[in-house]
DNA sequence: AAAAAAATCAAACAAATGTTTGAATTGAGC
DNA sequence: GCTCAATTCAAACATTTGTTTGATTTTTTT
């Protein structure tokens, strides 16, 4: 593999401990050691700890956002069922971004009264806006406000159920473990159910 | 109000501050004197600090299992979206032992490899259960496979919606913010959907 | 009221934390 | 080959961390 720059090392290896673990159960130590370069490293090229979690936010956020957007491309045949297992597959596959990025929002935000949220070129909530256009495609007719409460409750499902996934820990009695197979059935049977109740509410 | 035990107020003062920043955030000393008691007493009384969280924890989550279960009495008249809408109020009400919750089963996980999770007087998903036979009691004909989903989905709704609204910093752009009334709206939507699907399902 | 146990406290401890320093090394431009 | 800036590094810095200590106070028991 080509020889990354340190600044790039730090990222990623910051990417994957945050991700494990959130902002204060992470040493500048810990990450620089994973990424094989000086403590000091740490703070030349991000100033402080601080700024270093705001950039790995950031370029998560950010490649998240430009991701699940490009898993609909637009010329496609138009299948929402399909969306939604494809964004669950690639929150499953990125968890510590998903995870990252949910521990942002809900989690660490205390660290951040308002910064980072604010930025323009950010997002919307990842895979939100994509799958309101596929399923306005699907279904031209129907009305906004029904569209808007289909993607919630989708998108919800979705993360909801990558988020339960992906914890490895989680209390097996309580939430039996389920086979992403199961999940993807848990969720299709959402799409499917909230489909038909727009289908339903067109006049 | 009555004077509570240095061990209760330790407890309480733990509950508050882990449910708003999470386990390594928050230092002993903080606790300590949000409590108003001395350092040394959470290690007297609780041995260490690890210790002090699984507690907290336990506490938080026997209360909330408690608490979620008695929102619908055996006798009462059955009624999923009244449930549903209940459950919702009281993890409003009760953020920080939502967010306290979550952060334990999804967040800090790495704290505790298996223990606590492990102990079998400690929970079902706080609501699975009484939503459960709620929803049984409503459409006694349903199959039990579609019970387990319309469970799900609608747990999964009430959770996520509940973690959205309870973050007091997230990307307000990105998420917009829905008032109370809109949540249960969308939430009462699902429900409605929800048992419909199943009446649809029975033969 | 004396004795024993439990609880509280200020102070100290060792380890870990984020950050800075100043010297050493590298690498490009001339 | 020299220069100057950018980068890397080991070492040190000041705080903060969880925890322990040993004396003191409070409570319970006898």
């Amino acid at each position: 593999m080509t020889d990354l720059g340190t600044k790039e090392k730090i990222l990623r290896a910051a990417h994957t401990l945050f991700g494990q673990k959130g902002f204060d159960s992470v040493s500048i130590r810990e990450i620089s050691k994973e990424a094989g370069v000086n403590v000091a490293a740490v703070n030349y090229h991000f100033e402080n700890k601080e700024n270093l979690f705001k950039e790995t936010i950031r370029v998560c956020l950010v490649d998240m956002s430009g991701t699940v957007a490009s898993l609909h491309q637009s010329g496609e045949t138009c299948d929402t069922n399909a969306l939604a297992l494809r964004i669950y597959d690639y929150f499953l596959e990125n968890a510590e971004a998903l995870k990252l990025a949910f521990k942002m929002f809900v989690i660490d935000a205390h660290i951040f009264p308002e910064d980072v949220h604010q930025e323009d070129d950010f997002i919307g909530p990842p895979g939100g806006k994509v799958m309101y256009d596929c399923i306005l495609k699907e279904l031209p007719k129907a009305k906004q406000e029904d569209l808007v409460w289909a993607v919630r409750t989708i998108m919800g499902q979705i993360i909801h159920t990558s988020l339960i996934s992906c914890s490895q820990c989680v209390n097996r009695r309580a939430i039996p473990s389920m086979t992403p197979e199961a999940v993807k059935a848990q969720i299709s049977r959402v799409v499917r159910v909230v489909l038909n109740d727009l289908r339903e509410s067109e006049d």
